[in-house]
DNA sequence: CGCCTAGTTGAAGTTCGTCAAACACTGTGG
DNA sequence: CCACAGTGTTTGACGAACTTCAACTAGGCG
């Protein structure tokens, strides 16, 4: 289930808040953590918790969802590689962490990385520079849920995902996989399975977009999604 | 316009990050900040600003908000009293900051404030704490935005206010002043000017709320708004 | 082959947005 | 003092967009 860090090998060690140490600081933080895999649909964290844990994603996706009383799913926040999973001062967690796709992550102990914050003042700083950007991407997110327009909606989603799959960060990626279903689709939008789907088609008759089987998306006209 | 601080009277003085500091370590951030006065509407910082600034809110209210192509404004986040605004790490501002009601900052040029993070890191981690605070209500927010249902977000709106309303965290003022005209309700919850009002006068018809004028509100139901 | 899941498509119902009018409150000027 | 305009809010009628319900299609795997 877990294993010791191979931080020479990790792929997002010059990317995650730990590439802020340099070698030997990096060798201390590892000896507290351990890299676990999680299968699709596995949960990290669960909402409830006492929040004792956190976490770098190294690969595959995570998603950050809320459950409300009558079991519908939101998702508030996916989680890309090299991005932190966790909170370090609320006492309980309040959302669920599942991987969307097979995952592996360091983990951490909540004391411990907060020693290591406390010992070294640049994992604070590289932290706090990534939950801003979490904060700005949430916001983001926020501006789509309140277009209104389902049109909006989705168009900005597949422009997003199309950024995230490229290399560079502003540019699309022309061709890429959507890493949701299309209930997932749904629920990070505040939207229903049928109008996501039906919108993914209006966007495919007027041009916009190819599929490509059931997740793949080839980008014909950005500017179609971008402002509909 | 803008005045030396005085953080002897500054009534955030323990809430504010800057109090993780000691004296002698605030005295010597205060050197580099000025306080400002804004009235309400007065921007504080505009959106594609080179971001040489950052503030921490003293009295009054911000909101941070979006201005789509079409000249709508969406509302992203409020800021109350202690609470930070603008990013370290962004070369530009995307989103225009504004004042609600007239509000006092305190305002400190980026280099100076990330200077002080850098020798003070208990102030980084401060600010790392009220970020993940920040983060952690954008997606709140996220949450009501997505709930599709406008009972939902307009109840959900206003028990958020009666707990920002009150001085313990968890439980909901009774009664208190909405900060927030209805047309700024309406972009904040993706809705329209109408539904917010016919959505109030609802839960009041239902026994749930009491108008007294039109910002004030006396909760009489909370579960009511709750969960609808 | 048949079941099971994920996705698409269609028809009907509801909610919310749009347009329009009325109302309350404030401040201004006759 | 009152008429008046100006702003913010409420209310109503109507139409469009989304949800719901339901049937149908396409793959994947026993």
């Amino acid at each position: 289930m877990t294993e010791p860090l191979a931080c020479a090998q990790c792929p997002v060690r010059d990317r995650a808040a730990c590439a802020s140490l340099n070698d030997e600081e990096r060798r201390e933080l590892a000896r507290s953590g351990r890299t676990k895999l999680l299968g699709a649909g596995e949960t990290l964290f669960a909402a409830g918790d006492d929040n004792a844990n956190c976490a770098t994603l190294v690969t595959g996706a995570l998603k950050i969802v809320s459950l409300s009383p009558d079991g519908t799913e939101r998702i508030l926040s996916l989680i890309h590689p090299a991005g932190f999973a966790g909170e370090l001062f609320a006492p309980f967690t309040d959302h669920d962490i599942v991987a969307l796709t097979e995952s592996r992550v360091c983990l951490f102990s909540r004391p411990q990385f907060e020693d290591a914050i406390d010992r070294f003042p640049k994992l604070g700083a590289a932290l706090l520079r990534r939950t801003q950007e979490d904060l700005h991407d949430a916001r983001r997110w926020l501006d789509l849920a309140q277009s209104g327009d389902a049109r909006h909606k989705v168009g900005g989603a597949l422009m997003a995902f199309a950024k995230a799959a490229s290399d560079s960060p502003c540019h699309p990626a022309s061709t890429f996989e959507l890493p949701l279903s299309r209930a997932e689709l749904a629920s990070l939008l505040g939207l229903t399975i049928e109008t996501v789907s039906r919108q993914i088609t209006r966007f495919e008759r007027d041009g916009g977009i190819q599929r490509h089987g059931k997740r793949g998306i080839e980008l014909l006209d950005p500017a179609l999604l971008a402002e509909a």
